[in-house]
Formats: structure tokens, sequence, C-alpha cells
DNA sequence: CTGAAAGCGCTTACAG
DNA sequence: CTGAAAGCGCTTACAG
């Protein structure tokens, strides 16, 4: 009961269990090929001596870590959650965990943001970040993009969402309300700038007039508050905006009412992501879904693949986004 | 140029520099008695060869993973993002890197959550979270708790911030406001119970009435905006509420302008945490800051000098918290 | 199923 | 500084 002894190994399990070592082995990698009764005395000696393998030497010794690195951008932002739970979900029968390293959590300690995972040899790298300069990407392991980028990885593969659509179905909706004049809010990035290109796409097909502000490279509250503020004094006239993400089109909400501006009644707002964000009492912010869950449940796919077959060719899958109807959508005033 | 050779080892590099094996180990590991003409050779092999350790290798070799596993509950309350910034930072100097663990995405696939760490030995456990039943915690490894928890851990250093003094504070600034019927909406957990005593110590200090909702365990929006919708029916005198922390806060505002009420001219609400959701244009939430980025400094120290020391005692470190004001405080009505 | 053997890619002394 | 050696805790064949 000594609680400063030294660590259980495979060969006290084994002896303890009164088998070789070997056994113990096929045990923990679940062979079909050891009796029931083995596998209960391993399973036995395993639990009365708390043993757990180690990870180094199970990685060193079976040349396989068994991890899939995931780049996010930035814990703050939370829409990443149900894609990682997805992506999870979908690696868990094989055996496969997830590491995930948050870019600008690690900004400040090493110039590339992949030498951690890199260093673990992980089997996989997912990316559900803008790829930076400072990313050198390997060639010898998969690397699968989460999302739309703007920089592309050659032979990597791709899971997104459609972003472009998305937004024109949200403009869409806009204008079946009776919206003529709509405004749009965006950050920087691949899936801003398809949004950017729905939104587009649908006034154009209308005959509409645009309406954009885009004040910086990011999509946070505030970048929202400040794109919305110089919208509204530019455009005076607008009734409605879509924000490129659920975080600006919070801050719009916080300019609305700074202007004395009513939503939905004055101004309808849609944001996109579908983030927990949204889905709170105060936004009930109608928004796109991406299906980040679905989106996370494919890239275990691709990985999967990925792996079985190296030379595959690199692949794309596309997602068709969905409107969520909450409540900051209204007919406009003068319809 | 071949993509698919095998990756390099010590060996590739040793022989690419023209040295020894040993000399490279020592140039990993910064040895200062190495010249800097075979310290420059050695980093030009490793960039030439596109070198990184193997870390399953160097933790089985060296008897040591270097890295700290850190438990959260739940990716999708930020307020832990400052705590792992700073216990980052504190680690880095002494080489430690960190790992996270979400326990809510983990909790599907293992019984106890720290499995995985103890599998990586891990050279120290971060709990920043409630601890749950189905934790065994390893004797051997020194466990630091970060912020109140309702369960101890026998042996285990404590960082926290005095959540009691913190509520108390609050609602003496509510006081000093004007304000005679103050609400608090309450979730679970150890830092809850803390803050409901700060609330009640002032309200009795000030010979003022309690009025408290408590309907869950949880801390969520929703949660905030149930017991809000509570308070406001069972007790509509009350013209201010504390709220168990942010994202509670936020839940209330969406309940008192549901109800009516303007923030703060109508009803001033306090969150706590000072999460980057208080920080937003829309909320400008008055909040209670937990210092959580000194938190994670602190918690490095503890983890280093436990490290240190196997033998010294317990320690517990408690910071004291500061209100941040904003805009959802105001004097009270009838003042 | 066992047992002995080699090896994964490093670190750690240690003699020179 | 080098070089040879042992070892970290496993996995992977392989002969029995």
């Amino acid at each position: 009961m000594a609680a400063e002894r030294r660590r259980a190994t495979i060969y006290d399990v084994a002896q303890a269990a009164g088998v070789s070592k070997s056994l113990v082995s096929l045990v923990l990698r679940d062979s079909p090929s050891v009796s029931a009764p083995r596998r209960e005395a391993v399973l036995a000696a395993i639990k009365e001596l708390n043993y757990r393998p180690s990870q180094a030497a199970t990685a060193l010794a079976g040349g396989t870590s068994q991890t899939v690195g995931v780049v996010i951008d930035d814990y703050t932002n939370t829409w990443f959650v149900e894609l990682l739970r997805g992506l999870q979900e979908g690696l868990a029968s094989a055996g496969l965990r997830i590491a995930v390293s948050d870019r600008s959590l690690n900004a400040h300690i090493e110039s590339d943001p992949l030498d951690g995972f890199l260093s673990t040899r992980v089997e996989a790298l997912v990316l559900a970040t803008e790829p930076t300069p400072a990313m050198r990407f390997p060639s010898q392991i998969p690397v699968i993009i989460a999302g739309n980028r703007a920089t592309q990885i050659p032979g990597a593969d791709i899971t997104c969402s459609d972003d472009r659509l998305g937004a024109r179905r949200a403009i869409e909706h806009l204008i079946s309300l009776g919206h003529q004049h709509i405004g749009h809010i965006a950050g920087g990035g691949g899936a801003s700038r398809l949004r950017l290109n729905g939104y587009r796409d649908a006034l154009t097909a209308a005959g509409l007039k645009e309406h954009i502000v885009s004040v910086s490279e990011l999509t946070t509250e505030d970048t929202g508050y400040q794109c919305t503020r110089r919208l509204l004094k530019d455009a005076g006239e607008i009734t409605a905006i879509l924000a490129g993400n659920d975080s600006m089109a919070m801050g719009a909400m916080a300019a609305a009412q700074e202007a004395g501006l009513s939503v939905p009644e004055d101004l309808s707002i849609i944001g996109y992501d579908n983030s927990p964000l949204s889905d709170t009492h105060l936004l009930h912010l109608t928004t796109v879904d991406s299906r980040n869950h679905e989106l996370g449940l494919h890239v275990a796919t691709q990985v999967l693949s990925r792996l079985a077959d190296p030379e595959r060719e690199a692949q794309r899958v596309q997602l068709e986004p969905l409107l969520i109807e909450r409540g900051t959508c209204a007919a406009a005033r003068n319809a």
C-alpha cells in the first residue's frame, strides 16, 4: 500500500496474473486469441495494480501514436466545439484519440504551431483554422482541412460546408421577408470570402444594391460592432444585416441597440455558424448552421480512409448548410 | 526529395553533422558543454533533415513526459482561457507543456477522465473543474486544484480566488448604489456555494432580506434565464441581481428584457468571472474578476515547487477578486 | 498460449 | 567532445 512505489509495468501485471508478458500485451490490444479465464486474470491484475500502459512505450514500440492532431484558432470562439465532438466520435471506433492545439495560445512559444504534433508523430493533422505561413506541412502525414480556408494545402483533403450557398440562402430569406436594403459585415479568411460572394449572388439575382463593410481581418464581436456602426452611418436605409459569423452578429446587435434600433422590428440580423452563442435566450439569433457535428464526422472518415490508402487522390466533401430561424428576423417595415 | 522516405532520427542528424549521437542529444537539451561550431553544425543538420525528436522516445528514455495535464469542464464556457494562458506562461520556462482535456467531450469514451493523462505519465494534474466520483487520483503525482471546488482532494494544492469576498464586494457595490432588494441566482459547485455565502454575508451585514433562486446544478445561460424568470415572479420588488457567473448573467439579461425591464435602469445585474463574454459591447457586463491569468501563473508555481519537493505540505493560495465596473449597474430607482 | 529476442528512438552515465 | 553500452516499457514476429 506504499504510495510511492514504482509504477507497475507489463512485467508486474504478467507476474501478478501468472502469465507471460506477451499475453498481457495481447490482452491490452484486445486480441481474440486469448482465453476468457486468462483474460480475466490479466484484467484483474491490471485493476489490482492500477496499471496504465505507458503511452510513450506503446507509441515507440508500436510505431504509431494513435492520435490525430487538431489545430483550432482560438478557444474563445466556440464554433469548433461540435466539430471536435463529431471528429472524436468518428475516430473513437478506430481507436484514435485527438489532441487539440490552440493557435493563439501557442503563438508565443513556438514558431511552428505544428511542431508539437510532429514530435508526437500524429497519424494525421486536422486544420480547423486558416493555415499560416509559419506552418510547414509534412508531406508524410495526411492533412485534412475542416472548413473553407483562403490558403490551399497541396494534397490535403477538405471537408467543408457550402458557405456561399449558406449566405445566399440567408439573403434570400431576408428578401422573402421584403427587405430591399440588406447590409453585410465581413471579416477575413476563406469562409468569410465565400459568404460575401453568396451575399452578392443573391443580391445580384434580385437586382438589389450591395452594402458591404469590412474593417478588419478579425471576426470578433468588436469587429461586428465596429462594422455595423459604420454601416448604419453610411447606409441608413438598410433594414437587415447578414453578419460574417455569430460573434460579429452579436456585435451588430449591440450597435443596433446603441443606435436605438430594435431587433428585429427595425433591423433584422442573421448570423453564421449556429454556435452555442446563437442559441441563447439573449441573442436567439437566426443563423446559418454549417452542421459542424456532421462535418466532424466526415473529417473523421477522411482521416481513416486516407490512413487506409495514403495514395488515394485528395478529395473534397461539401455539406449543405441549413438556415436556422430564430428570433432576429422580421418582415421589412415598409414591405 | 522523395516524400515518402523514412523519418529522420538522431542517427541521421549525427551523420549529417559529422558528430556523435551523444552530441546531438546534448544539443537537443541545450547543454552548455557544446562548442558553438558543432552546435551550429547540428542545428543545420536538424533543419536540413527536418528533424523533430520523437516525443515518445524522449519521454521513455528520459523517464519524463514534460507535460502537465489540465482538466476543464467544457469548452463552451470560456472562463478557463486566461487560466490556461497563465498556466502555460508559467510552465514554459521550465520546459513543461500542457495538455488539456475537456470533461464533457470525453464523458462518453472513457470512464475515468484522467486515464489518458496517466498513460501519458503527466508530471502533474491541474483540475479546473469539479472532481467527479469517476476520477481516481493517483497518489504518485502532484494534483493542483484551480478554483474553489466542492470536493476536497487529499494532498492536493489549491490556487483559488476568494469567491466569497468577490460576491460580498459585488453586493456591497449594489448596496452603495441604493439597492435594498437584491436577488441572487446560483448554480452548483464549490465556487457557487462560496459566492452564495458572500451574498449572504453582505446582506446580513446590511440587514437586508435574501432573495435566492437556484434551479439546477448547471451554471449555463439557460439556467440564468430560468432562475431570473422565477426570481422576478416571486420577488417583484428586486432591483438588482448577482448572477453566479457571466453565462448566467447573460440569461438574466434575457429574462429582464423579456419582462420589459431595462438594464440597468430598472434592474442592475452583476456577473462573475470577467469572461470574454462579459467584455462584449452587447453585454458590457459589470462583473467580478477572479484574475484567472494570475491564477494560472500561481498554479504553475505550485506545480513547479511541488515537483521540486514532493514532500512539502499541501498549500493553498488565494487571490483577491476585483470588481470590474461596466455598464449593467445603476443607482436604485427610489434610492 | 509461452519464452526468448530484437527493436522502436531516444537518454544517461562512463571510460577514454 | 566521442563511442560503446545499457535501458526506458512496450510490440512484434517466431519457434515451440
